[in-house]
DNA sequence: CAAAAGACTTGCACCGACAAAA
DNA sequence: TTTTGTCGGTGCAAGTCTTTTG
């Protein structure tokens, strides 16, 4: 529950406005981007775009409603608009900043379109949690966290400003406008990244969009349908996160000094005034754009907020009871309790059932062949022999490292002597073939067969797929033990195509509460390497990487876990934190970029490029990895200085996708570069006295418990903030939708969140243009017609020869304008898919958007959260779920 | 202090179920 | 009905960052 919501929902009003900025683009371009990935055979296929139009609605399922509102609140308090308002600013534009980069212009963009899809899902989990046991002490609420906060972020204002972040993107385009600007300023700090944003949806809006497809009058009838349902099923109880971390969160260790004081000097140094005047000093940075600043909001809306709370009592109940459980863990727990301190302990009790593996291999007997001949493999040659033959089709074949590794590890099973004496000469395709008929088989069963196997597989599965810690029941994450396969690293990694070796009970090391029964080992005769008691882990189990022996692969609670929610919501709350000291943050790095000792003036501009273009920090890596970068690791040749203050990056990141981003940057920092770069090969490092645990050390005495990758969940989040504030505008649920994909999309470029075109794309879009080709031709005709009707004469034949009707003029001019909106309708969704099919949404919405943000806003704007959450974010955001409706980041 | 260990977060592809479109 | 396209969920690789070791 926690939903309670109630939220009331106000009106919006807000803000009009935005407007304006023009121009700032965002594009990507990439094309190139991804090169390596493999991809896959061809089967998949995926596209996919969004819009989708239907949304939701239909769906199985019915939705829940989570926090939204219930019926009663409905009457839109006004006060809230008063927030609103303010924001809105007047000012802005664009801003870019100096910084800022803009890209290029593109200006295409469209808006996208409809919205999205997510439907409704909602109901998030039941679960229960039942559980009994005592123990939990557990501090209810969760809001607590609210508490703290608000003052202090409202405060702020919000602001606009933003400095511009450059978007990454890459793009392609080398130049990018930036448009400069050097503003006025106020201080923007805040500013996202991009803040920017085109304004299409103004136009959008206006256009509206919708129709498209049926019409559904508005999308939720202006009322917002609310949901109906209950929200509460939804969340299962769950204990609520202690509150004592929360706040202290962070630090770990050293509380004292840090965490108090942190919090402190926030509001005192930080914030408040600094927006107001301060922004000069800053940075430079910032400066930039957007003026404005604006909103304000804060206090008066800050009242509100009351409200919510409730749901959470409620629900808890709950503890208590059952059954089993050690008592002595009671007594424990009431001592630990307290502790909001307790540093590490992560968990009082913890009952699992170990995890389960897959089933033993079953030879298939199917002969592959070598030079031609049936070879005879022993089962387990068999078994790597068919991982390989399984992947004939993919683009790993392509790669002879892959194949070189795979030789060399099938090779120690075949033996010296074996008649296979070389890769080449061997045929793997009976194997496949078989491989290929078995799905073919598993796709043709009948869905009762297919009901009742998968029933089957739940069967074996349940045991392990709930924990019960500190007597709340939750759900498992990876609970099975990853069958044995072929390597399949991601870019030119090294070791792709090396065996990845069954993992046995002996090999695995379970985390267990000490008064828990151990799971019994699944295997007969065998049993678990190691049975510890470590309550200052999370993890429920581990095993040692086959691949890279010295690292681990761990079995974690599930997403929607309050041990993993709480975590979650402490990284939002640690970058919230860092919105108040990013302003001097801000102001000393840039003043370092002429610092003379050189490690101090590369840890600033590594810092820029961080907090600019949203890098990742960079770790070290070893030579039998993928030779991917990040900010500290970043090499000579992956930096282009373009005069006068360009810098054009090209690198692969993580996961060896492709960042590529042409950005204008401030002098100091360009002209750095340059100097880092002087005398050095390409291949060598461009922060040559730099590496991670510098910079986070250094990060670290700037802001308690900041480090580099919070940076990247400011931003994403702070952008997100502001372009819902500023984009959105009066209308309906759909069109506020599509502002909240689109900053989605904002963010997700700014990440440089990538996914590969899907294999259908292409034709995908030819359809579409097919489509508004004959619409075209529809439209010429019919403008024949009128031309005739006002001439008073019949329309001419249709192309199957027969006879049209005789329309008056005015209705003929109808259709033309209907077929002309749905001309550019279909040209929206053609341009949106375009744009988007390199985009992937979900890696920001699951990792850097604070969840509250969203909440808050549909709270605001009455868009039922289930639109925007899937069932499985509402489960994982489920401490997200009665956040005030003033929220702001 | 640097390297190794260890713990946890982030990120893309795949896959299957379910719809929508043909 | 068949095909095409979405979408949620899973799988597991690949990062980040902290803690421990030597």
């Amino acid at each position: 529950m926690a939903v309670q919501a109630s939220t009331t929902p106000k009106l919006v009003n807000n803000f009009d406005d935005d407007d304006d900025d023009g121009p700032v683009i965002f594009k990507r371009t990439n094309t190139a981007s991804r090169q390596n990935q493999v991809n896959q055979e061809v089967k998949k296929q995926s596209s996919s775009t969004l819009n989708g139009q239907n949304s939701n609605a239909q769906k199985g399922k019915t939705p829940v409603p989570s926090s939204r509102a219930s019926p009663v609140k409905s009457p839109p308090v006004s006060l809230k608009p008063s927030t609103s308002s303010a924001k809105v600013s007047p000012v802005r534009s664009p801003v870019k900043s100096p910084l800022t980069s803009s890209k290029p212009l593109s200006p295409l963009y469209d808006r996208l379109k409809r919205s999205p899809q997510q439907n409704a899902s909602a109901a998030v989990k039941e679960e229960v949690n039942i559980i009994k046991d005592s123990n939990g002490l557990k501090i209810e609420d969760e809001d607590s966290e609210d508490d703290k906060p608000l003052s202090a972020r409202l405060k702020g204002n919000a602001n606009n400003a933003n400095k511009g972040l450059i978007t990454p993107k890459r793009d392609s385009s080398p130049v990018s406008k930036v448009n400069v600007k050097s503003p006025p300023e106020d201080s923007d700090d805040e500013i996202p990244l991009s803040s920017r944003f085109p304004k299409s949806y103004g136009g959008t809006s206006g256009g509206k969009p919708f129709d498209s497809n049926e019409k559904k009058p508005l999308a939720n009838g202006g009322l917002i349908i609310k949901d109906k349902q209950q929200k509460s099923s939804a969340v299962p109880v769950k204990r609520p996160l202690d509150k004592a971390s929360s706040s202290a969160l962070s630090s770990a260790k050293k509380p004292k000094v840090s965490g108090t004081s942190d919090v402190k000097v926030k509001q005192v140094t930080v914030k408040p005034e600094q927006k107001a005047g301060d922004d000069d000093h800053i940075p430079i940075a910032q400066r930039i754009k957007k003026s404005a600043a604006s909103d304000n909001k804060s206090s008066i809306t800050k009242t509100t907020k009351v409200t919510k709370t409730v749901s959470t009592s409620s629900k808890k109940i709950n503890k208590k009871s059952k059954k089993v459980m050690k008592n002595s863990q009671y007594s424990k727990s009431t001592k630990m309790l307290p502790s909001s301190g307790d540093g590490q302990k992560k968990w009082t009790t913890l009952v699992h059932n170990g995890v389960i593996f897959p089933p033993a291999y079953t030879p298939h007997g199917v002969k592959m062949l070598y030079k031609g001949k049936q070879v005879e493999l022993s089962p387990e040659q068999e078994e790597v022999a068919t991982m390989f033959a399984v992947m004939l089709d993919t683009d790993y074949m392509q790669k002879p490292k892959f194949k070189e590794n795979f030789w060399n590890d099938w090779r120690k099973l075949l033996g010296r002597n074996h008649v296979i004496q070389n890769l080449d000469n061997c045929d793997f395709k009976p194997i496949y073939d078989w491989h290929q008929e078995q799905k073919e088989k598993k796709k043709q069963m009948t869905s009762e067969e297919k009901k009742a196997l998968k029933e089957d597989k739940l069967k074996q599965e349940e045991k392990y797929m709930w924990a019960i810690v500190d007597g709340v029941k939750e759900k498992v994450g990876n609970f099975r033990v990853e069958p044995p396969a072929l390597f399949r690293g991601r870019g030119e990694h090294p070791k792709m195509g090396k065996l990845k070796k069954r993992i046995l009970p002996s090999d695995i090391t379970i985390n267990i509460g000490k008064d828990a029964p151990i799971p019994e080992c699944p295997i007969p005769g065998e049993s678990w390497k190691e049975v510890k008691h470590d309550n200052t882990v999370t993890w429920l189990a581990f095993w040692n990487d086959p691949i890279n022996p010295k690292e681990f692969k761990y079995v974690f609670l599930a997403a929607s876990s309050s041990l993993k929610g709480q975590s979650d919501k402490e990284k939002y709350e640690k970058a919230r934190k860092l919105k108040d000291y990013i302003h001097s943050i801000r102001a000393a790095y840039t003043k370092d970029f002429t610092a003379k000792d050189i490690t101090r003036r590369q840890i600033a501009v590594a810092t820029y490029l961080i907090d600019k273009l949203a890098l990742r920090a960079g770790n070290e890596k070893d030579d039998d990895e993928a030779d991917t970068v990040g900010c500290c690791t970043l090499k000579v040749g992956n930096v282009e200085c373009i005069p006068p203050n360009k810098l054009k990056f090209d690198f692969l990141g993580k996961d060896s996708i492709q960042y590529v981003n042409t950005v204008e940057v401030e002098l100091p920092v360009y002209k750095a570069i340059g100097q880092f770069q002087g005398g050095k090969k390409q291949s060598h490092d461009l922060f040559d006295k730099l590496d991670t645990a510098k910079l986070n050390a250094h990060l670290k005495e700037l802001m308690p418990g900041l480090t580099a990758k919070v940076f990247r969940t400011y931003n994403a989040s702070i952008t997100l903030d502001e372009m819902l504030s500023r984009g959105t505008k009066q209308g309906d649920a759909a069109e506020k939708i599509l502002v909240y994909q689109h900053a989605n999309k904002e963010v997700a470029i700014i990440c440089n969140h990538q996914r590969t075109v899907s294999k259908t794309h292409g034709a995908q879009m030819s359809r579409l243009t097919d489509k508004i080709e004959e619409l075209k031709g529809v439209l010429k005709e019919l403008r024949v017609d009128l031309d005739r009707a006002k001439k008073g004469k019949p329309p001419l034949k249709d192309s199957d020869g027969k006879q049209k009707r005789n329309l008056t003029p005015e209705a003929i001019d109808k259709k033309i304008a209907q077929t002309n909106v749905k001309i550019e309708k279909m040209e929206r969704d053609m341009k949106t898919k375009e744009d988007l099919k390199t985009v992937a949404l979900g890696t920001s919405k699951i990792n850097y958007l604070d969840p509250r943000i969203t909440v808050a806003w549909c709270k605001r704007h009455e868009v039922p959260i289930e639109k925007i959450f899937n069932k499985s974010l509402l489960a994982k955001f489920a401490w997200a779920m009665d956040v005030d409706p003033e929220f702001r980041f």
